[in-house]
DNA sequence: ATGGAGACCTTTTTT
DNA sequence: AGGTCTCCAT
């Protein structure tokens, strides 16, 4: 445990000033690379100095990301015992902790599930379908969105449903039927014991709304409340912070207003901007020095940031080195992007001994992913995309998954659905359709149908009957394991039980699946050998004994974690791969981001008012603030959209940086490629991305990477036994043997990554490398 | 009831 | 290009 001392020496004075200020309302306002975290995570170590129990200390964050680091930081900090019982986690996981001891005070049952997304979008589809409306009129997400934004500002399905506003505005966009939909929505989850995102946020209002002695309780528990992200935070997330904080107003938030990114989902910059306005007697600190970057980068994303209208003052500093200029490249196609960016981290690699994992790839779109994968791949760069949803969105382990939820909690529809016939056991759609008219009719859930099929008599025939019985009896006594088993022993049964892994078994083509399985097993196995975070009784503050980490415990913990199972091999050495909204609040010290065109960086959707460019810049602003030593941009002539290749123009972006801070831009090297027909004519100023008008036909260009930067390129008679070369795509190797003379001349070369390869000199452009 | 072929749609970003 | 959905054949 650090003294008081220690804990200051680590800090600057601004720092000091913000960790020491703990009682009363504090609005730091922290440039990117200022020390943000460091400064909430000694403010709660020296909290403990002053006597304060964690028990009392309440921090909030945006994503699980910033969650885990923060935990990992306090941990560190303050020792196990004080920081298990800190509650620092995302607003959804303490809420949704809370709601589920608080379910029934809302109407709800116990054991709440929670629909992501798809689960959200499914049960309007259904919805829509049952009202017999136009899917394409009624998009499942276009309609959740409109319904995610009410419940953002606190309005119920009734006051949508009754608001003549909000009916006349739908009714003008053509959409009259959306607060009937709002409304059996909001129905079909209640009746499911479930609650989406938004009901998270939405619900925790309710109950401090209308429960004082409920708020009373949290008021008095989290005396000390931390948020971090603030310029993120929505409404409801606004309200509820702000109620819990109305008796003990110690509150201290966070934000920088230069990297909101996510107004478009409601987020609220008007929330940090407002602070003073319900806390008068806030004091304000801004961190102002950065010690990421190097002045090269820091200077050059503050002259980015200037060409937005809106912001709070700050100057962004630091003391670093110079550091070296922003380069940008200017390439044909994506593949000559994803070559270059390969070349580029080969040669650091080489050149200063680096490792893969100081390098990251940033792009604004999940899509843009894959060429630079192909390449990476091909290279033998070890690399890792993190890509939210890939994990926890496989068939696979949503269907293990809806085992647990259905486990757990019997009337969760949508687990219902899905798992009732996987694997296979004759419980087809027509029969899944009898038991929901069945359903309707008995105003009962699904459930209870799928349960006493005899008692309800669906329009189904005897053995479909025992089938549906039997389907039930195996749920119910996994449901009747839950306090008895621990996680993984139950998970284990039921994958074997449900014949879920022989299914898998049975299907070679389904060893992936399988593997993914046993992975997410394994994690279930590792959170039962695991403490968890907090081990205080939620109601009582005391310890809890005989602590079983049952599998109702593991859903709760998984529930909104989007994030990969095997998030703990973070030393893992590779380059990693993601959109900068996931590269928010982490750092690089190589950093590339491709795609610098108009169209896409700036997006295309956003380039409909000033708002949302704004956004988008700030988005630039905070792809490049990601960087500590080198920063690399890059864009193409040509890209692949929705599978056809289209013209792209520079982003605007690139011209927002000053010369002075950029070094060689590259001329894309190999404009001839095009055939001369459509090249430039096409290229005018036109702000829309222009389809070329042929398919298919444009030459591959991966052979003319500029590899002026590894060495030069070699004539045949250079090439000798024993000597080492590179290969645009082999990459590196050394001769082994050469045959023939001039331009016939032949050499096997064994290549690092792809082994021995025979090559005709007079084709393969091989590079002599640079010692 | 199951699966395959073809149409069709998608594209921000995340809890 | 890739995934999802629909419909038709089995």
């Amino acid at each position: 445990m650090n003294t008081e001392n220690t804990i200051l020496s680590q800090l600057n004075s601004s720092q000091q000033e913000a960790v020491k200020h703990i009682e009363g309302p504090l609005m730091l306002i922290a440039g990117a690379g200022s020390g943000k975290t460091r400064v909430l995570t000694h403010r709660i170590a020296y909290m403990l100095t002053k006597g304060i129990s964690p028990y009392n200390i309440l921090a909030l964050t945006f994503t699980n990301k910033a969650a885990k680091e923060m935990r990992e930081r306090v941990y560190d900090l303050i020792g196990e015992a004080n920081a298990k019982a800190t509650s620092v986690g995302t607003f959804h996981s303490i809420f949704l902790r809370i709601l589920r001891i608080e379910a029934t005070k809302l109407g709800f049952r116990e054991n709440l599930t929670v629909y992501d997304t798809d689960d959200a979008k499914n049960v309007l589809k259904n919805i829509i379908k049952d009202m017999n409306l136009d899917i394409k009129t009624y998009l499942p997400g276009y309609v959740l969105s409109r319904i995610s934004n009410a419940k953002s500002s606190l309005l119920s399905a009734e006051d949508y449903a009754q608001s003549p506003e909000i009916a006349q505005a739908d009714a003008v966009s053509g959409l009259p039927m959306i607060g009937e939909i709002f409304l059996r929505y909001a129905a079909r989850l209640r009746k499911s014991n479930a609650m989406d995102f938004d009901d998270l946020l939405y619900f925790m209002n309710v109950l401090l709304r209308d429960f004082p002695e409920t708020l009373l309780k949290y008021q008095r528990r989290y005396r000390y409340i931390l948020v971090d992200e603030y310029q993120d935070t929505n409404y409801a997330q606004y309200l509820i912070v702000k109620k819990l904080a109305a008796l003990s107003r110690n509150i201290c938030v966070v934000g920088d207003d230069a990297q909101s990114i996510y107004a478009f989902r409601g987020a609220n910059i008007e929330n940090i901007l407002n602070f003073r306005r319900d806390y008068p007697e806030a004091k304000l600190v801004k961190l102002e020095q950065n010690y990421r970057s190097t002045k090269n980068i820091v200077k050059a994303a503050n002259a980015i940031i200037k060409y937005n209208t809106e912001q709070l003052q700050k100057e962004v500093w630091t003391n670093n080195d110079e550091g070296a200029k922003i380069t940008i490249h200017s390439l044909s196609n994506e593949t000559e992007e994803a070559n270059t960016v390969a070349n580029s981290i080969l040669d650091m690699k080489l050149n200063f001994h680096l490792k893969n994992n100081q390098f990251a790839i940033l792009y604004r779109t999940n899509a843009q992913s894959r060429a630079l994968e192909e390449t990476l791949m091909k290279r033998n760069i070890p690399y890792k995309i993190y890509a939210a949803t890939s994990f926890y969105n496989r068939k696979e382990i949503r269907d293990l998954i809806a085992y647990f939820r259905l486990t757990v909690n019997n009337y969760d529809e949508e687990a219902l659905r899905r798992i009732i016939n996987y694997p296979h056991r004759g419980i087809g759609a027509t029969t899944l359709e009898k038991i929901t008219v069945a359903a309707d009719e008995y105003n009962v859930h699904l459930w209870n149908i799928v349960n006493e099929p005899h008692v309800y008599n669906p329009e189904v025939n005897s053995p479909t009957k025992t089938r549906l019985q039997d389907f039930a009896s195996k749920i119910k006594s996994y449901t009747a394991q839950i306090q008895k088993m621990n996680a993984y022993d139950l998970a284990m049964h039921i994958v074997t039980t449900s014949g879920m892994l022989l299914a898998l078994k049975e299907n070679i083509a389904e060893k992936e699946r399988l593997e993914n399985v046993e992975e997410m097993l394994d994690s279930i196995k590792s959170f039962t050998e695991k403490q968890p975070d907090n081990l205080f009784n939620e109601e009582t503050g005391e310890m809890i004994e005989n602590y079983v980490p049952t599998l109702d415990r593991y859903l709760e913990s998984v529930a909104l974690l989007i994030d990969d199972v095997d998030e703990d091999k973070e030393d893992e050495d590779k380059v990693k791969l993601m959109t900068i909204h996931a590269a928010k609040g982490l750092e690089f010290d190589h950093v590339y981001v491709t795609g610098m065109e108009e169209n896409l960086f700036p997006s295309s959707l956003s380039l409909g008012t000033k708002r949302e460019l704004e956004e988008e810049r700030r988005l630039f602003y905070v792809a490049v603030t990601r960087a500590k030593k080198s920063l690399t941009l890059t864009h193409c002539q040509m890209r692949y959209k929705y599978g056809s290749p289209m013209f792209c123009e520079r982003s605007r972006f690139l011209d927002e940086i000053p010369d002075n801070y950029l070094k060689i831009i590259q001329k894309a090297s190999s404009k001839a490629s095009f055939s001369g027909s459509y090249a430039s004519s096409n290229c005018g100023k036109s702000s829309y991305s222009v389809p070329l008008s042929v398919k298919k036909s444009v030459p591959k260009t991966s052979k003319q990477i500029n590899t002026a930067s590894i060495g030069k390129e070699a004539t045949p008679d250079d090439i000798v036994p024993n000597i080492r070369v590179y290969h645009a795509t082999f990459g590196y190797g050394n001769v082994i043997k050469t045959d023939g003379v001039s331009h016939d001349k032949k050499a096997v070369v064994n290549f690092d990554s792809v082994g021995e390869k025979t090559l005709l000199l007079k084709f393969a452009k091989l590079i002599l490398p640079y010692k």
